[in-house]
RNA sequence: GGAGAGGUGUCUGAGCGGUUGAAAGAGCUCGCCUCGAAAGCGAGUGUCGGGGAAACUCGACCGUGGGUUCAAAUCCCACCCUCUCCGCCA
């Protein structure tokens, strides 16, 4: 959420903001809302310091025995008009607050302007695509090839969109996100957070996904939970509502999780595989930070989400994303995509985003500068480090051999016990 | 799920319906003292919003939302949360 008064004063360019986003903003209706607001605010206000002047004149009055009936009524009917201005209040606060939940914020002037997704930018690309001597086959095929990947189990248990993985397909799963915890915790610095799966509204309004995105999770009826989106949410909400010390940022966390999402929009789209399911397992990179570091934090996080990559030898490249493409709640995002042989394309399998006081305003997460000064909201800033299900396909892919064998990279095979999973064992 | 206790500022903790934005203490900031520190002394120390160029001023906020009243942290109702005991349970 942007700040009331930057938006009152700078229209123009929240008007220029939501053309380069593609979204539309009645900014006329804004403007009405908060003149009026205003209005009445003063109105009401002018009342009040009224009443409280009476009050203190009614207490002396009672004090001295005098007689106080005239007065009395008189408050009686300015108490009356209070009244009906605070509920004029409460409804344009409402409006107000409704309108200014649905702007996205403003890009960073780093951020290409743009149309699609086309027109993101490539910063840089790591390795090389492996080459094959055969035609290299989907994860899916590869997966149930080798009996570590059964879709007609998980059919059965839950529906579409869930997989049942199987032997050294759960271990590879349990080893992936064992060795991001590792390297983030002990290398990168981040402190391991194993938070509730099961957020509530105000979580999830404070990062951005509620008002707008409801459609897009799951939500358990007769209560005010709702299965993550991801881990993003829990990690904001550590310290929703309150006031860091300035000397103790930044602050780097980091989470294993499983996400749930109703992907409600993507019916059809990537039916086939893992890449697209109701629930997956993600770490996630998170850091509160001074307003003005939180850049050269990007860049570092990204790093960090890009050292997994290199060290399991997956071929990537980082893209920045231009207006169009980027999260509501963004101001600057870097998408990591790794190689994907059977489709010869990339896919996504990061997103590294500075929301600057985005969130931390809608969450009130505030640090207070040394100096006795003015508190101020931290940035806040977030990266799949990395999402694990879909490093499991990547690592399927890129290493597989022509018997339908997989090799495991070398930095994995502390935590997988072994260097293979072999191909098909039937005959 | 049943019974009880409680939710006040950064923290601890007061608060007969009427100068209580809120006692007191701690913490923190600044100053004095000191070679320096501690102790001691002095001053300051919430958030949000309206008006104002500013100094400043006005208003709101004592878990949340309603109600009573000229006036509510203080009375009434509903809800939420925390703690203790019991039950159930991985």
């Amino acid at each position: 959420m942007l700040d009331l008064g930057y938006v009152r004063e700078h229209l123009d360019l929240i008007e220029k903001m939501a053309r380069d986003r593609g979204a539309t903003l009645n900014l006329e209706h804004f403007r009405q809302l908060d003149t009026d607001r205003r209005m009445v605010i003063t109105s009401a206000e002018r009342l009040k310091a009224e009443r409280n002047k009476a009050s203190e004149e009614i207490a002396r009055m009672k004090k001295c025995g005098e007689d106080c009936t005239a007065l009395l009524a008189l408050m009686k009917q300015v108490s009356d008009k209070i009244k009906r201005d605070d509920e004029t209040i409460t409804v344009l606060d409402e409006q107000l607050k409704q309108f200014l939940l649905t702007v996205p914020n403003i890009p960073h002037t780093s951020v290409p302007v743009g149309k699609s997704t086309a027109d993101n930018v490539e910063v840089r690309r790591w390795g090389g695509p492996p080459s094959f001597d055969f035609k290299p086959k989907a994860h899916w095929e590869l997966g149930e090839g080798a009996g570590i990947l059964d879709f007609d189990a998980a059919i059965k248990i839950a529906g579409a969109r869930f997989a049942v993985y199987k032997g050294l397909g759960a271990r590879l799963e349990r080893a992936l996100a064992n060795f991001f915890l590792d390297v983030h915790t002990r290398e990168h610095g981040y402190t391991e957070i194993l938070p509730p799966f099961l957020v509530n509204t105000a979580s999830l309004t404070g990062v951005g996904q509620l008002p707008k995105f409801a459609a897009d999770m799951f939500h358990l009826e007769g209560t005010d939970l709702w299965l993550t989106p991801t881990s993003e949410v829990e990690l904001t909400s550590l310290y929703r509502d309150s006031t860091l010390e300035a000397d103790a940022l930044p602050i780097k966390v980091c989470a294993w999780t499983a996400c749930f999402r109703s992907e409600a929009g993507a019916a059809g789209r990537d039916t086939r595989g893992l890449k697209r399911q109701h629930q997956f397992q993600k770490v996630e990179m998170f850091k509160f930070t001074r307003p003005e570091q939180s850049y050269d934090e990007l860049e570092a996080l990204v790093a960090n989400a890009e050292a997994i990559l290199q060290r399991l030898g997956l071929h990537y490249r980082v893209m920045l994303l231009c207006t169009a493409d980027m999260g509501f709640a963004s101001a600057k995002t870097y998408d990591i995509e790794v190689w994907l042989p059977s489709a010869g394309e990339f896919m996504e399998i990061s997103s590294c985003s500075n929301t600057e006081a985005f969130q931390a305003r809608r969450s009130g997460i505030r640090f207070k500068p040394p100096g006795g000064k003015k508190s101020e909201f931290v940035h806040t800033l977030n990266g799949s480090g990395l999402a694990v299900g879909r490093t499991w396909i990547a690592l399927l892919e890129n290493f597989q051999r022509a018997d339908g064998s997989v090799v495991i990279p070398e930095a994995l095979r502390p935590f997988m016990g072994v260097d293979v999973i072999p191909g098909a064992t039937k005959t």
